[in-house]
DNA sequence: GAATTCTCTGCAACCGGTTGCGTGTCAAGC
DNA sequence: GCTTGACACGCAACCGGTTGCAGAGAATTC
């Protein structure tokens, strides 16, 4: 028959006990306070561990500690290049913390992610959202189950990190006015997204500020197709350049012009955000730069420090970004 | 001070059974068993846990059942975009199955591979592994631990889905020759790689069979990078067209070859593998396409056969590949 | 009306660890 | 020689659920 339980026949703290001539006690103090035996009952113990394949199980730990060092990251799409780098920095601290990560995504449907979060929190020690797309009473009252740290969203009273990509942004501005572009477009992303709020609004006051004329042509989704349907929109509004939402938008774009036989940056430039593609577009694309990496790594100490102080406090934490120019964009047409 | 558990406050099913006036065998018969009961006490006990905001603790379930319903899936490099569709397939059939799936990056380095199996093998009812980079014995060791499907990696007596690439690679050859093409290369992906052995060996067998010249470029790893640096030794070998081990080192090769101002595919042809690029390359890659999402599920319906049997049987469950052309090919310049 | 069966619920042991408290041992201190 | 304290270890309760078994009524059968 096979009505055996799972794990069944793994060596347990008793069997271990047993061979070692010890009590159950010790088994686990030579795995968690080996300082407080002698040092001859802790190798006589690890000794008969490791002849019987013993691993202390995690879920029983986790049950008497309620400490289990696993969070959960929660991503809308993992096949976003946005996330990995991002994905990453926290696996990278979350090893450094002796955390183990788990990782979710959503595929961009609030539903989804609310199932996500619940399925998690009583696994998990605390919870990262990026770019969370759920309203800000659900992210509430998840956070009051389980130690919850954001990312790009803002939300009072949570622990946030925010990429604030309105500097590079207007850099961009900056960029294309000293170019001689006069009209440009800003093409959007998912409207639900606090990012996109923010580039529009940084878009807007670098256009008054040069006296810019500015088209925002919409983009149903952050999307390469979405990129690349907008460019009859894009050649019609009569601007010169533009900005989008993401890199993976203006690689729409590019192969959108390319299409079309409008060379860029001779006759258009495209400006990216968050500096994801790298040099892999062709031209190179010329983008915002956001540190996605360290957006990863500052949210896993947030919440490590949250889980340890068991307080979650206001902190709003927000990472720089700059321009960096590549081949994307030129001076404006004659 | 703040020297509570976390989960603290949260309520049990004690105090469920008290509120209902029910034992707690009661209270956890009527989430799991509910048929077990009489009507009437269910909707008491499941009014007096809404009024609590009792929700079953999954630690606690676990350890008493054995099943918790996690599952882990590790991939070298969440940043590659073959993974990405992979990972969707296995988490739309991991909703479906009420499991929850635990994605693991492992960073193509085999220690932390190994690290984020044992790490998760405590804590999973089953791992699915893609790509592995371990050797054999270690892969075996953890399967004798824990349940283990493998993707993309053929180990005899393990549950495995392999994406056969090896009739796409030929219809590639087949479709490089009818063009014309008398001289091509393979740019080769990760040694340790399976699916570059598949593949390498693929390309040769086409290769003789029409008669046309071989030639093998190493790229250390299957990177964009990798592919834009050998390019000169793709020119200078004199081939006309090339097979790449997979989409993102063809990518390299379509920038390398934009910047020497080589025309594709009027002057060169280039052939990806995987397909998960889709057109967003310009021109867009002609590839073999794999069937990444099939995979995942695959392998997740497998694991999940695995762990409701209770038992780990030799399969070899094999995907076929297809040519899909797009226009990264044309007939070899006279 | 008694025997039998069925339905519903409670008792208590168990999953595999952790940890507060108590005890025994031994060396140092008076 | 007796007290004191540190040290090393064991006892037993506990974490929050699940489940085999048994017993109380109610329903069915003869």
């Amino acid at each position: 028959m096979s009505d055996e339980k799972p794990g069944r026949g793994l060596p347990t703290i008793s069997q271990v006990a047993e061979v070692a001539g010890v009590s159950r006690a010790t088994v686990s103090r030579a795995f968690t306070r080996p300082q407080m035996l002698s040092a001859d009952t802790v190798a006589k113990v690890k000794t008969a561990a490791k002849s019987l394949g013993y691993v202390p199980n995690q879920v029983a730990r986790a049950l008497s500690t309620g400490r289990h060092g696993n969070i959960a990251l929660i991503v809308p799409d993992v096949a976003n290049p946005f996330f990995p780098p991002l994905i990453r920095g926290a696996q990278g601290r979350a090893d450094l913390a002796g955390l183990c990560l788990f990782l979710g995504s959503s595929d961009e449907t609030p539903e989804r992610e609310d199932m996500l979060v619940a399925k998690f929190a009583g696994q998990v020690e605390g919870v990262i959202l990026v770019s969370s797309r759920l309203d800000e009473d659900r992210i509430r009252a998840h956070a009051a189950r389980v130690p919850v740290v954001l990312i790009n969203r803002d939300v009072p009273g949570l622990p946030r990190v925010l990429i604030d990509t309105a500097s590079g942004i207007g850099a961009a501005v900056d960029h294309l006015a000293a170019l001689g572009h006069r009209h440009i477009c800003y093409v959007t992303g998912p409207a639900a997204s606090w990012s996109n709020q923010q580039r529009r609004r940084a878009v807007r006051n670098g256009a008054r500020h040069h006296g810019i004329t500015l088209t925002t042509l919409p983009a149903q989704r952050a999307s390469f197709e979405a990129g690349r349907e907008v460019v009859p929109a894009l050649i019609a509004s009569g601007a010169t350049a533009a900005i989008a939402f993401d890199d993976v938008t203006a690689q729409g774009l590019l192969v959108g012009l390319a299409e079309r036989k409008i060379n860029v940056p001779e006759r258009f430039s495209v400006i990216g955000c968050d500096d994801v593609l790298g040099a892999t577009t062709f031209p190179p694309l010329t983008t915002v730069s956001a540190h996605c990496d360290e957006a990863g790594e500052t949210a896993l100490d947030l919440l490590s420090d949250v889980i340890r102080l068991r307080g979650t406090r206001d902190i709003r934490y927000a990472l720089d970004t700059e321009l960096v120019v590549r081949g994307s964009t030129g001076p404006a047409p004659k």
